[in-house]
DNA sequence: AAGCGAGTAGCGGGTCTTGA
DNA sequence: TCAAGACCCGCTACTCGCTT
């Protein structure tokens, strides 16, 4: 049971959190004061902690333990934490019921850990779902570390948790560390292990699973109903065909189209409402729509598609480019928070066609473009080797583009390490290419970085019956001079143990190569290694080039080494 | 404001040659 | 035996205009 000390108003702290987007903002980082500033760093869409004031303030309350020789100790038992599920969802059935407005919620830290509302329960108005998560998720967050909330106040999109001064002040001052530590970590390792966020998972489900989507189609338009259990329309939305494309259209009251687009965000879509004359809009066009993935939205577009096809508003090819379009979802590839969109490009040459990829976001503001690059770059990818920038000035146009291939390797080397978004980056990438049809493509870059390690050169046997060549590899070994990857092959002829080694560089052309001196023996070897058939039997020099990295690189110990020099020095 | 696709300069991979 | 220059031409990175 937790005595909270009654203090009057004026003592209490409040923690001002904005509306969220994610769990980005709760780093360590300073509060930028600038809303520009804050936009820049965050989006406009991701949240926003105070967490300048939030630090001061635990400081301030350590400082106060040290100074009265008291050690900040870890609250004990808590009524509201762990917070029960049932708690949580006790909370939000309360936002939900509760009015928008200056009204408030108090939580209950007394005597039983059931959140008890006081005032505005009967008013009936709904919270949009992606503002109620949030609020159980800082409820849950600040009941977690022990530190009792006193109010919870939603103000349009602002949210704020009030807590008691001293008490926060002492409780945070113990937890700060450990937090601040969590949040980096999970933010790189995208581990929400913490129950905290498993918490979030079940409040979102629960969402979820508490609306209802149903279509009605009439003529060449459908309207899509967003219901609640009882069957009261939440928000609804038009889509019609404008003649060329989707098109999904709401316009009506204000609080009417934040809600709708609180739902479709909800859903995975990024929207906005806009003023016109009086009236707020929300839109979508064809990419936005099939970008939600909701199956129910997916099956209305897709009903929407089968009767303008029956009313030959558009063409067979039409119709199967729409359903193919719905069926492959966006090609947006996520990475590191970054949204790159994924292109295919064909092309007439001389010899044929060609197909490639690009991987490109386009920033229009030089704040958007500073937080993508900031945020790749603590990804662990390099500007310049990995992806390309350039920001946006003036009348210029700015953008990031992920290199290919190296880009990509990198990509697959941070998956391999085990790192979250890069296994979820590449999964959707290969997904995407799959539903796309340019899977070979995607394939293709990505190989020689699958292949890299994968392969024990030890054992493996040398042989040129032709000129009665047989031996054994014993290692493949990397050595570095002045930045330079000298490989050493040691193997086995006839019971000798030798070597041999060849150093890689890159020419004025820019190209990578070695150069190595061969005999029937090493030429044996070497066409072993790397798989070249047609170094078998050469004699004198042989010049390496990049294909052969690529070769090498698929053995133990050497490969992710060569493969970054070469990514490295192939982009200056 | 951002996405998409087409156009294009020039970079860099491959190969042959030359130099030490 | 190893390293590097020369040169060709396909492909990539970047630009631009139009669309969403």
């Amino acid at each position: 049971m937790l005595n909270l000390p009654n203090r009057p108003y004026h003592n209490r702290r409040d923690l001002v959190v904005h509306r969220a987007g994610g769990l980005h903002g709760l780093s360590a980082q300073p509060y930028p004061h600038s809303a520009h500033h804050r936009q820049a760093l965050y989006g406009p869409k991701q949240l926003c902690v105070h967490v300048g004031r939030l630090q001061r303030l635990f400081h301030r309350g350590r400082q106060r333990c040290l100074s009265r020789g008291v050690t900040p100790r870890r609250p004990q038992h808590n009524p509201l934490s762990p917070i029960g599920a049932s708690t949580s969802y006790g909370l939000l059935s309360a936002f939900l019921r509760r009015r928008r407005g200056p009204a408030c919620c108090w939580l209950s830290c007394r005597d039983e850990p059931r959140p008890r509302r006081l005032r505005g329960e009967e008013r009936g108005e709904k919270l949009p779902p992606d503002v109620h998560d949030k609020i159980a998720l800082y409820t849950i967050m600040v009941a977690k570390y022990g530190i009792a909330a006193e109010k919870v106040n939603v103000v349009e999109d602002k949210m704020r948790i009030f807590f008691s001064r001293e008490y926060a002040a002492e409780a945070f001052a113990e937890a700060w560390d450990e937090l601040s530590w969590l949040w980096r970590f999970d933010r790189k390792q995208e581990l929400y292990a913490d129950h905290l966020f498993k918490k979030l998972q079940h409040v979102r489900e629960y969402v979820e699973k508490h609306m209802r989507i149903e279509h009605v189609i009439r003529g060449a338009k459908a309207t899509v109903y967003f219901k609640d259990v009882a069957g009261n329309e939440i928000a609804h939305i038009n889509i019609s065909w404008d003649g060329k494309s989707l098109h999904a259209a709401f316009g009506g009251a204000r609080k009417k189209a934040e809600r709708l687009v609180a739902i479709l965000n909800a859903l995975g879509a990024d929207v906005e409402a806009r003023e016109h004359g009086g009236t707020w809009y929300v839109q979508l066009y064809t990419g936005s729509i099939t970008a939600i993935r909701c199956p129910e939205l997916l099956e209305a577009v897709s009903a929407l598609a089968g009767e303008l096809y029956k009313s030959k508003k558009i063409a067979k090819e039409q119709r199967g480019r729409l359903l193919r379009e719905i069926e492959a979802g966006p090609n947006v590839v996520e990475v590191a928070g970054v949204e790159l969109n994924v292109n295919l490009k064909e092309e007439e040459i001389k010899s044929g066609a060609s197909k490639r990829l690009m991987i490109i976001y386009e920033p229009t503001s030089p704040e958007a473009f500073d937080a993508a690059v900031k945020a790749l770059k603590e990804a662990g990818f390099v500007e310049g080797v990995h992806f390309t920038a350039k920001k946006p000035e003036k009348e210029e146009r700015g953008f990031i583009s992920l290199k290919v291939p190296s880009g990509l390797w990198k990509l697959e080397e941070l998956r391999r390490q085990g790192v979250k978004l890069a296994e979820r980056a590449v999964s959707r990438l290969e997904e995407m290419a799959k539903a796309r049809g340019f899977y070979d493509l995607v394939e293709e870059h990505l190989r020689p970085a699958k292949e890299v390690e994968t392969i024990d050169p030890r054992e493996m046997v040398a042989e040129d019956p032709e000129r009665g060549v047989k031996a054994v590899i014993r290692d493949v070994k990397v050595e570095w001079e002045n930045g330079r990857p000298r490989v050493e092959v040691e193997y086995e002829v006839n019971g000798d143990v030798k070597s041999l080694s060849f150093i890689w560089g890159v020419d004025k052309g820019g190209a990578v190569r070695a150069g190595v001196g061969l005999n029937n023996e090493k030429a044996a070897v070497f066409s072993t290694i790397t798989c070249d058939e047609k170094l078998k039997g050469k004699k004198g020099v042989a010049t390496l080039t990049a294909k052969h990295i690529f070769a090498l690189a698929k053995y133990k110990g050497v490969g992710w080494q060569l493969l970054r020099w070469y990514a490295e020095v192939m982009n200056m």
